[in-house]
DNA sequence: ATTATTCTGAAACGATCGCTACAGAATAAT
DNA sequence: ATTATTCTGTAGCGATCGTTTCAGAATAAT
């Protein structure tokens, strides 16, 4: 019973992603979202719930597409010390191609609302904490496997390049080369040692 | 001629600097800076201009009392290596005990108005670029007094320590601990090798 | 003391904010 | 076909936004 929604719940919220994520989350209109997501405000509090909620699932989506699909697929693929340089790599590949200088999400987000509402302050915290796991398994990997020296311990490494991946992110967004970021990146690779 | 203000100009550009600081651009309206400055709106208005010029004066006199400064009070007293040493710990002191979790006001604008307004983005790479310009001196001075070993150009060096920095600011504002701060600089300054 | 100028507090401008009410359209179950 | 339920477009709610207006207070120069 009931009428059905006239549009793709999913396709939507991917486009409340990029509101959010091109603009933050004040300077995102209802009226911007709903344009965008090509829906009526009416929708989208029938949908999401109000504009607050509609920025978790956004934030949720964007970590499960952007962030912990990257690290499934480089674990699977590459062995630790690969997936390290690898995931940097990507980065700023990413990031140097990024022609309206969108960042990343979850940074942006750390900066402005996080700090401003504990719960998705957490939320943030959290998805940064699977980065550094991410780094910390890696590194500890390639360690066991005699990849790289280690001589620093992988909890204060994955630290390290948690700090790094911030810092590449936060000068991508203010428009930055692809030669600067591959310089704050190069210093932390080479503490990887060039054992293969 | 005319009525002398009855207020103090700079006092109430902190009070500016720190409303903002705390808060970002966007969530700080032009009633809570009034507010905060402890001034009437149509005082702001005549001495400032409006709030986006008022946000210009605030992010300059941040650079002038907390970067600039910073910089120069660092520079004077300590040999190239140690002002790099230094810098950092200075940083993650100031993050550790930062009870509103505010960060820098640089790096919080960087990712909020300056991907919004090319002008202030402008100025923000510029701050930016200055303390990136400080550790490449301190870079190539401690090289050339044989401080560090020079293995990694002070170019490149110099980016992946502004990156760091970043970093921090960034997971500080999260509200992250200080032993994480600290773990994200050692790696880093472990680059500077054990010469004196 | 008068004049010219500037500053200040209060009030309010139009625009936009997040959000909701509501009537009608669409669908599933009967 | 009717009913029950949900969705959608429109219109608009009260609140707040950045900003301006304006009368009056304060000061410097005459």
């Amino acid at each position: 019973m009931s009428r059905l929604k006239a549009f793709d719940e999913d396709r939507a919220l991917d486009a409340a992603v990029d509101c959010f994520w091109a603009r933050g989350y004040e300077a995102s209109s209802v009226r911007d979202l709903a344009e965008a997501m090509g829906i009526g405000s009416a929708s989208l509090y029938n949908a999401y719930g109000d504009k607050r909620e509609l920025f978790v699932l956004a934030l949720e989506r964007y970590a499960n597409r952007s962030m912990r699909e990257r690290i499934a697929r480089i674990e699977a693929r590459h062995a630790p010390k690969q997936a390290i340089e690898t995931f940097l790599a990507e980065i700023i590949e990413r990031s140097a191609r990024d022609p309206d200088s969108k960042g990343c999400l979850l940074v942006n987000s750390a900066l402005d609302v996080a700090s401003r509402d504990a719960e998705i302050g957490r939320l943030v915290t959290a998805y940064l904490g699977e980065i550094r796991a991410f780094f910390r398994r890696s590194l500890e990997a390639a360690a066991r496997d005699g990849q790289v020296s280690g001589q620093i311990d992988a909890a204060t490494l994955s630290a390290h390049f948690l700090g790094v991946v911030l810092g590449i992110r936060v000068l991508a967004r203010t428009g930055a080369k692809r030669r600067l970021l591959e310089s704050v990146a190069e210093p932390a690779l080479a503490l990887l040692g060039s054992g293969q």
